[in-house]
DNA sequence: TTTTGAAAGTGGTCTGACCACTAATCCTTC
DNA sequence: GAAGGATTAGTGGTCAGACCACTTTCAAAA
């Protein structure tokens, strides 16, 4: 019978060490020689398991020094997939059409909650009128007021990893199909702002830079 | 000077290789033997970008058998965004509601596609009409037909999660309500599929097999 | 022809040995 | 006593060689 890797489980019982000692982003992982004999593996086993960890960017080593729990920030997953994968068309055209999914469906959230938000209405459509303005923060903004804490985390990642659309800053040309959207949200016309988003949203994926620099 | 390690550039030069020499999925990778041996490392550095690479569900490992390529599906994307996203703010609220999310744009996306898959569509009609059908199933076969895998993937994922609201059998009341639902997605009437859809959904969730059994 | 089993090749693991590097310590020198 | 340099213990990085468990292959035996 195959049994199960070594490696792996040492993978899990290092997250559940770490989980149990408290052990925070920067504090220092015993070192892998102390491990390999706590858990009575080879010191090999242990590092196949720490070299993981390294290239997902949840620890670090430093020679001479040892093994550090990485900051969270530095999680390296996404960077690291989509060079592998990037070249694949339809998990490209997957991880946009999931992003679109989770944007519409802020859209139509935001459409249909009460209107108790407006100060920070307020401040989106200020910032939309002043200058640089970035597009990420536009949808950002939506995702966020949309509530959902959970939809905003995945699209945070996708984002990540299929090559941010809404890279740059808006310019002068997109401002009035911006300020369209936005006014749709208010009269809580789904059906519109959701429509005005898209077309905003395709220039932007399939132009890439053509019609507004 | 502290020198780049060296199972990193193992890692890059594993990609390259699979790009130039055009490995596809499923496709074998020289063995560990050899790759050592024509890198001019030692074995354990290879087996520790292999191992880093395993862990991403880039490449697949049978012992007695070699190394392999990993289906592109397989890779493990979400399982590992999963272990970031959903440690801490695992609130059902969220869960269910994004997995609605999923739901609906999976509802949309096959009422706005061209309707050429009728052979999948009868045999749902056809199992709809016979026993011992699955909740789950249905909506599962939703998913599916919506052709994002991704989308998919993160809709299974959170399913666990979220502790199923599809468990179970269809009971007899609610067969027409699905009916109904794929009669509209086949006329592309995705309003009015959506609409029925999360009628049968909200009572699921809400009345918890109350009124169902 | 079918069955068996030995051999070769593969990944999985362990051991022990170096190397390169860091940080703490001790010891000289002023 | 203070400053600076050498020593040393501990760490990660790498390698070589040895087994083990497993799969495939293929030739010999039935």
């Amino acid at each position: 019978m195959n049994q199960p890797k070594r490696y792996l489980n040492i993978v899990s019982e290092m997250r559940d060490m770490i989980r149990e000692q408290n052990i925070l982003p920067g504090d220092r992982i015993p070192s892998e020689r102390e491990l390999a004999e706590k858990l009575a593996v080879g010191r090999s086993t242990i590092r196949e398991a720490l070299r993981s960890l390294e290239l997902l960017g949840l620890i670090e080593t430093r020679r001479g020094e040892g093994t550090f729990l990485a900051d969270p920030r530095k999680h390296r997953l996404v960077e690291l997939l989509a060079t592998f994968i990037l070249q694949d068309n339809k998990t490209l055209e997957d991880v946009r059409e999931t992003m679109c999914i989770h944007e519409t469906a802020a859209i139509q959230a935001i459409c249909a909650s009460d209107a108790s938000k407006l100060p920070v209405w307020e401040s989106l459509r200020d910032r939309l009128g002043g200058h640089e303005f970035i597009r990420e923060d536009f949808v950002r903004e939506l995702m966020v007021l949309s509530g959902n804490r959970l939809s905003l985390k995945i699209w945070f990642l996708l984002k990540q990893y299929g090559g941010n659309p809404y890279d740059g800053e808006v310019m002068p040309e997109e401002r009035p199909l911006l300020k369209n959207i936005l006014q749709a949200i208010e009269q809580q016309d789904a059906e519109t702002a959701i429509r005005d988003f898209k077309a905003w949203s395709s220039v932007l994926i399939k132009g890439e830079n053509e019609q507004w620099q």
